[in-house]
Order: structure tokens, then C-alpha cells, then sequence
RNA sequence: GGCUCCAUGGUCAAGCGGUUAAGACACCGCCCUUUCACGGCGGUAACCCGGGUUCGAUUCCCGGUGGAGUCACCA
């Protein structure tokens, strides 16, 4: 007995961009060819051309790139060549194979012509709306003799599955055993008039080719696997083991529309999140490991622990709390270092002059940093004062800090703490602010908020010492300076 | 509408005939603390309904309800 090598895919029509449904599917499956020591296989399914357009390719590969899904065999991509034993990998380049294999099916009298037009069949299926019936094909070719066939000459014509009587059973590994009647499915199309294969045939042409051995997929396609099982069998390929997962929902509970923000998994990457941390939480929305209770998993952990077995029945919401927080711990997981190397792109983007700045400084920023934000975009409002003077404060602080009866004392203490010090340090800073508020019977608090509206004109930040040395000692008894004047004349003014 | 799938707190989820029904996020307190955040501690909050089966059902079966998916010469 040998057990089967593992080969598995993902086949996404690229007619837009890496949706978070098909990268929930390719992470299911690539996840299960990893801890399987199987293959992962990329395949385009871009059988109607009119939908399909190099730019989404690149749109969609571009997504599997930054989450880090790599593939073993699969299409050219980039300057990587195509991939693997069993290619093509795109359906658009294996025409052929699906029309040699239309005819065989033909030819045994599992699938027949159709001369019916788009125009009669739409026509059909109208006035079967309007009647309350369920559409279904009337069967008008199903029977065609040699001699009608040879009347229509070359008229074109589709070819129908020839839909076999009884009943099909779906084995799925995470629906359990899904039984449907064959009543159910019309003799289906599976060559266009154009001589193109439809997505059934061409699936199933190409898992079976390719030895796929399990289909993990959104369960959007359990009906479909009725047909596709009907199509292993009359093909005569080995049946794969189905595995139909259930589907990401909105945050109202809806398949995740693609006008939706966030369909995209580039949008991710757009509003701060990690790659790692998207792995993370989709690996999640429908999977839970032995282990109860851990949530945060990194790559390694998922490519040892993944098994389809673990997986849930029902359908989950996406929750962006829940991401945040899980990105959060992602962010803390990274080195100071890399940390640094991913926050400098947004900087130098919000248009600041990061590249002024030494590298050891900018490591320390990001350290300060590091435990604050939910998503790397954040880094922008915690350290723009760092590149801009601030204008004006806000608001609630002012009140707060800069209108209290002790304010400008406060102010004027935490300036002469500055001026005061020999070297300019958190510990000296520190010291001197808690030894200040002592000596003036001032609160710590008032002195530190004070000094921060005055340094960065808000009421939240980094650490106040940690900030002020990373600000320098000229830069912020400037600041102080200008925050106390402000403070004597506005205070004047409204008085 | 037909068919199919699903159903434990607001959300994600353990559970697999007998449990005080885990845990995480969110929320609310408290602690830590220079703010925010992190961290720590504690709290509110759930088995959709009705029938069976059983000594006993969240768990098994049937029905209902609710939600979702799917019904193309799209994939």
C-alpha cells in the first residue's frame, strides 16, 4: 500500500484581483500541501477570454506574492518561469486537451451536440420565470439521430454532458457525505458554440490530468462538485477528495462582495496590516488547531499543524477587531529592525524626510513605537512631529494642560528641567521631571502631559522621555519656549 | 421558488450523551502607568424553536425557523 503523494491547487479566474475568499482557499490548500509534504499548484483558470486581461494576472499573482503563497508548479508569473510537469498552467493554453477529451465524451455517447441558440435557450428560460417553473434544458438535442445531425451541416452547435439518471454522492471531507439527484442538473454545457471549454469540463480535465488528489474550495462549489464527480466518472479519471470549506462573510454576515473594501487582500496591505498577520487571521476564520486557546500562529506553526480535519462547518464574519489586535501582536513579534524597515516606506510617503535621519535613530523610533500601533499606518500620527513642527495643539489638551491654574508653572519647570541638564538622556530626563515635580509640589502628570502637547502639539504618543531625546535638546527647549509664549499671550487675550 | 450547506455569548470558536458549557476579540470595571498602548486581574454575556431516541440531550434523529450558497454557451 502506497500512500498517494498530496498534490493540490488553487484556480482562480483572474478577472480582477486576489479576492480574501480565493486566498482562504489557496491557504487552505497550501497550508495542507505543506504539512503533507505535497505539492501546491497555481492554475489560471482564464477559459473566457472576454473577462480576462494581463493586468488582473499581474494584479492576482501580486496578491499571492505578498501573503507569501508560493507555488510549486504554476503559470510564468514575473520573471519567473512557468513551473512544473503538467503544464500548461493557464486554461487558456490547453484548448486542446479539453476538445480531445469533448470528443471522446462525444464519441461514447456521454455528451451530445447541441444546435440549440443562446437566443432559444434565454427565451426559455424566460418564459420558464415567468411560469414558476424551475429553468431547466427541455432536451430538445438530447436524442438527435445521425440524420438530423448531418441536416444542420455545419451549423453551429455546444455540446451537453449527458446528465445520467440516479443520484450523486459528494464525499466531502468537511460536509460529510452530500447526496443530490441527478434530476437536479441539467445536461449542462461543456463546450461553447465557440469550441471553448466551459469551467466544468476544463476543471475537471485539468485536476484529473494534473493527478489532483484533493479539491479544497469554497463551498460556493458543492453543487458544482455534483457535476464535476459525474465528469471524473464518465472521464474516467480517479475521483480527488472533495473538500468544500465554508465561505468568508462581511461583517453582515454576506459572502464578501468584491465592490466590498477589503475584498481585495491588497487593501491589507494598504491599511497597515502584515502579510503574516493575514495569514494569521484567515487561517483562523475556519480552522482551529488541537492546541485550544492560542490564536496567534506563525507561518512555520500553520505549515506544521494544518490539517483539514480541524476545520469548521459554518461560515465566518470577517472582524476587523479582531484583526487589529492579532496585527498588533504581529507587529510586536517583529525586531526592532524590521520593524523600522517596514514603517520608513509609509514615512517617506507621508513626506517626511526619514533619509535625514541616521538609521539608529530610526530604529529608535520605531522601538518606541512598537507596543502603540495596531497597524503599521499608525506609525504617521505617532511620529509626524518628529518631522514637522506642529501646528497649533489639540484641543482637549490645551484645556487640559495649558489653561490649568499650575499650567505655565508646570511649563516653566519642565523647561528649566531641560536647560538644567548636563546630558540629555531618558534616565537624566526622567530624573530631573520627577525630582521638578517634588520640589514644586507639582504633579508628575501635569509636568509630563504639559510638556508633550508643548513637544508634539497631542495628548497621546510614544513615552515622553524616549520622544524628547529622540526630538534633541535644542529642538525641544524651542518648542517649550514657543508653547509657554503661546500660552502667556492666548491666556491674555481670552482673560 | 427548487436544490444544497450551516446554526454555542455581539464576533471567532472549544465541545463530540452526564461539564460550574473552555478560550480569544470586543465591551465594562480595577491594577500598572507620564498620555496612549501593552501587560495583569476580575466581570457582563451563549447552546434558535418544537417533537422524538435515551435514565439523561448543546451533543443523535425528524420537522420548523433563521442565515448562507447555488441554479448561465461566467468561473
Amino acid at each position: 500500500m502506497t500512500t498517494p503523494v498530496v498534490r493540490c491547487r488553487v484556480a482562480p479566474s483572474p478577472s480582477g484581483f486576489l479576492h480574501i475568499g480565493t486566498a482562504k482557499a489557496a491557504l487552505y490548500n497550501w497550508l495542507f500541501a505543506r504539512s503533507h509534504g505535497g505539492t501546491f499548484i497555481l492554475r489560471l483558470e482564464d477559459t473566457d477570454a472576454e473577462r480576462t486581461d494581463e493586468q488582473y494576472v499581474h494584479a492576482m499573482c501580486e496578491g499571492f506574492k505578498w501573503l507569501g503563497i508560493e507555488w510549486d508548479e504554476g503559470p510564468e508569473f514575473g520573471d519567473e518561469p512557468e513551473k512544473g510537469e503538467y503544464g500548461p498552467y493557464r486554461q487558456s493554453q490547453r484548448r486542446d486537451l479539453y476538445s480531445r477529451e469533448a470528443a471522446r465524451l462525444v464519441a461514447e455517447g456521454k455528451a451530445y451536440r447541441c444546435y440549440c441558440t443562446k437566443e432559444e435557450l434565454d427565451a426559455q428560460r424566460e418564459l420558464a420565470a415567468k411560469e414558476k417553473r424551475p429553468p431547466r434544458y427541455s432536451g430538445k438535442c438530447r436524442n438527435l439521430t445521425e440524420e438530423e445531425i448531418a441536416v444542420k451541416g455545419d451549423a453551429p452547435f455546444a455540446i451537453r454532458f449527458r446528465v445520467p439518471e440516479g443520484e450523486t454522492l459528494i464525499d466531502d471531507i468537511i460536509q460529510g457525505p452530500v447526496r443530490i439527484k441527478n434530476k437536479e442538473y441539467d445536461d449542462f454545457i461543456i463546450v461553447k458554440s465557440n469550441g471553448d471549454a466551459i469551467f466544468h469540463l476544463a476543471v475537471v480535465v485539468d485536476d484529473g490530468l494534473m493527478k489532483i488528489t484533493h479539491v479544497i474550495r469554497g463551498d460556493d462549489h458543492l453543487t458544482n462538485a455534483g457535476r464535476h464527480v459525474m465528469l471524473f466518472n464518465a472521464l474516467g479519471y480517479p475521483l480527488p477528495q472533495f473538500a468544500h470549506h465554508p465561505l468568508i462573510h462581511d461583517e453582515q454576515g454576506r459572502k464578501y462582495s468584491k465592490r466590498l473594501h477589503g475584498a481585495n487582500v491588497l487593501d491589507w496591505r494598504e491599511d497597515g496590516y502584515l502579510p503574516e498577520t493575514m495569514i494569521n487571521y484567515i487561517s483562523l476564520l475556519g480552522w482551529t488547531s488541537e492546541e485550544e486557546g492560542k490564536e496567534f500562529y506563525t507561518l512555520e506553526e500553520l505549515k506544521q499543524l494544518f490539517t483539514l480535519k480541524r476545520l469548521t462547518k459554518s461560515p465566518a464574519r470577517f472582524d476587523r477587531k479582531k484583526l487589529d489586535w492579532l496585527n498588533g501582536q504581529h507587529i510586536r513579534m517583529l525586531t526592532v529592525e524590521g520593524l523600522c524597515d517596514r514603517v520608513l516606506p509609509l514615512l517617506r510617503n507621508a513626506g517626511f524626510a526619514v533619509d535625514e535621519k541616521p538609521r539608529e535613530w530610526l530604529i529608535e523610533m520605531a522601538a518606541i513605537c512598537q507596543e502603540k500601533i495596531p497597524t503599521l499606518n499608525q506609525i504617521v500620527p505617532y511620529t509626524d512631529f518628529f518631522f514637522v513642527t506642529p501646528e497649533g495643539y489639540d484641543e482637549k489638551g490645551e484645556r487640559k494642560f495649558f489653561r490649568k491654574e499650575n499650567s505655565l508653572k508646570a511649563l516653566e519647570t519642565a523647561l528649566q528641567c531641560m536647560n538644567g541638564l548636563s546630558e540629555w538622556t531618558v534616565e537624566s530626563l526622567k530624573a530631573s521631571y520627577e525630582q521638578a515635580a517634588q520640589e514644586k509640589e507639582l504633579k508628575i502628570g501635569a509636568l509630563v502631559n504639559g510638556t508633550r502637547l508643548a513637544l508634539t502639539g497631542k495628548t497621546v504618543g510614544p513615552g515622553l522621555y524616549e520622544l524628547a531625546k529622540l526630538l534633541g535638546r535644542e529642538e525641544s527647549i524651542g518648542r517649550m519656549q514657543v508653547a509657554i509664549e503661546y500660552v502667556k499671550t492666548s491666556g491674555e487675550e481670552s482673560s
